[in-house]
DNA sequence: TGTTATGGTCATTGGGCTAGACCATTGACC
DNA sequence: GGTCAATGGTCTAGCCCAATGACCATAACA
């Protein structure tokens, strides 16, 4: 991925979202130690909850102090960070009260821009997740749907009325969230909740899916549905086969996005 | 051991179920940011290597600038690194000519010291892990027999060749690591290999090594035989039901170990 | 027109890491 | 027995990043 000066010149951004993922492949300990610049790593974020929804066109992201506290970090990283979303030409910076960095048009989820210099560049890799999550996840329901107690039910259903009343985006968002985590917990076993919860984070942080549409939206809700009745009713197989759909979902709406920005930029 | 992030890295699946569960769940941004100490890195890279058997009792670690070219890293965090594992009693530092970093040994589980001391005040943690374990690793080696190629097949004999003429229980526990290794790596599919990596490399720190006999190792012996079979013969659940028995005979020996120090000892 | 929430700027401080030199110790080899 | 090369042990100078904290400038709202 293009280095200092590199293809994105001297003041692009350069968004190495993964770290260390395949480290244990190559030599025994592994490549050269990266410490990555905290403005950077803000920068990532940043450009990722763009790309995911979380903040859409015209939308303030978070005041600089607020994100300072937020991500336990200091103002000065996060000025930078944010000077430099918005020398890319992400976002824009109003001053005075009601002031801070505003989304761009034209850079929100499904931007040519935002899939050509986030998801092309480390396609591959992201290839390797979302077929990891279509492995583990119907494994997780399966054994969900196996162990899970009254308790378990009553907290998956509890989730799910959550997601239907969540108004907006952010809420949705919280309650997707919250449904996957208690499918999780049903199994009993904190290894997997914990490995749920990072593939998840790791999908949508670290590569600009899941975007929140109204149909995609409706149309998880019922999968949800569907995900814990199976689990309800003990049926594991039911509940391997609709997390694996579940997960298809957003696999196939990130896949012909991208495929369709190949077609039209060309390939890089 | 192993601070938080795990032995992994920043960017690798992070298996601790200590860490907070809801750390990614609420805030869009995820997780307070954390700029990783360099020798926390490599103390987390290095007793990851010698709890996958890459560096056995006795053996000496690369001298501390070889490891800092390595590493891409100033001597002084390498030294740093080098002497907390020192403080923590897996390595002997020994000055001189031909001196350095020595791995110890003697923290092997057959005690029940180890056992009393270590294995049960965690036993919940085992338990959870051997769970995950029985779950996760069935289902890389249904995912490798569908994917292998003639070149995984190749990998997989020459490791199983290993594991035949290996001599002593380091020798067999590094064939052992190299074998199943290969067998992740016939997923191709880089999460899923540190995923397994992370595992093997869990139970190895929580145990000090996993129980070694000959009876034990000819039974290894003759399931590794039969999952590369399996592999080879693209046969998906055979792989599955094996890779599981498999896993399921350590677990075994390591509960009898448990409940005999239990029985002697008393609860503790 | 003041108040307030925001970004803009600055100086200071501390920590972490690098780079390099030099010392101390040991064992192998001649 | 001496020599020497490889190794850990120590120290210093310096850099860069980040944190801290204060203050200024600006714009919108009441």
């Amino acid at each position: 991925m293009s280095g200092p000066g590199g293809p994105n010149g001297p003041g692009g951004l350069d968004l190495d979202m993964f770290g260390e993922l395949d480290r244990n492949a190559a030599t025994p300990l592994g490549d050269r130690l990266v410490t990555r610049n905290v403005a950077d790593q803000i920068v990532d974020r940043l450009v990722t909850a763009v790309a995911l929804g979380v903040y859409v066109p015209g939308q303030r992201l978070p005041a600089e102090r607020d994100l300072a506290e937020m991500l336990g970090v200091s103002r000065t990283g996060v000025r930078e960070a944010l000077h430099r979303l918005a020398e890319a030409g992400y976002t824009e910076v109003r001053r005075g009260r009601h002031g801070g960095s505003f989304v761009l048009s034209g850079w929100g989820p499904g931007s040519a821009e935002m899939v050509g210099r986030h998801l092309l560049p480390n396609w591959d890799r992201f290839e390797a997740l979302f077929d990891a999550r279509r492995l583990i996840e119907p494994m997780i329901a399966r054994t969900a749907a196996e162990r899970r107690t009254k308790a378990d039910v009553r907290d998956i259903r509890s989730a799910l009325a959550q997601y239907s009343g969540a108004g907006d985006r952010e809420g949705s968002r919280r309650a997707d969230e919250l449904f996957h985590r208690s499918v999780a917990g049903a199994t009993h076993n904190p290894v997997l909740v914990g490995l749920s919860t990072q593939i998840r984070s790791r999908v949508s942080l670290n590569l600009g899916a899941e975007p929140y549409t109204a149909r995609i939206r409706d149309k998880a809700a019922h999968q949800h549905e569907e995900l814990a009745g199976a689990i309800e009713a003990r049926d594991a197989e039911r509940a391997a086969g609709i997390a694996g759909e579940h997960f298809v979902l957003t696999e196939r709406m990130i896949r012909d996005l991208v495929r369709r920005v190949r077609k039209e930029g060309g390939e890089p």
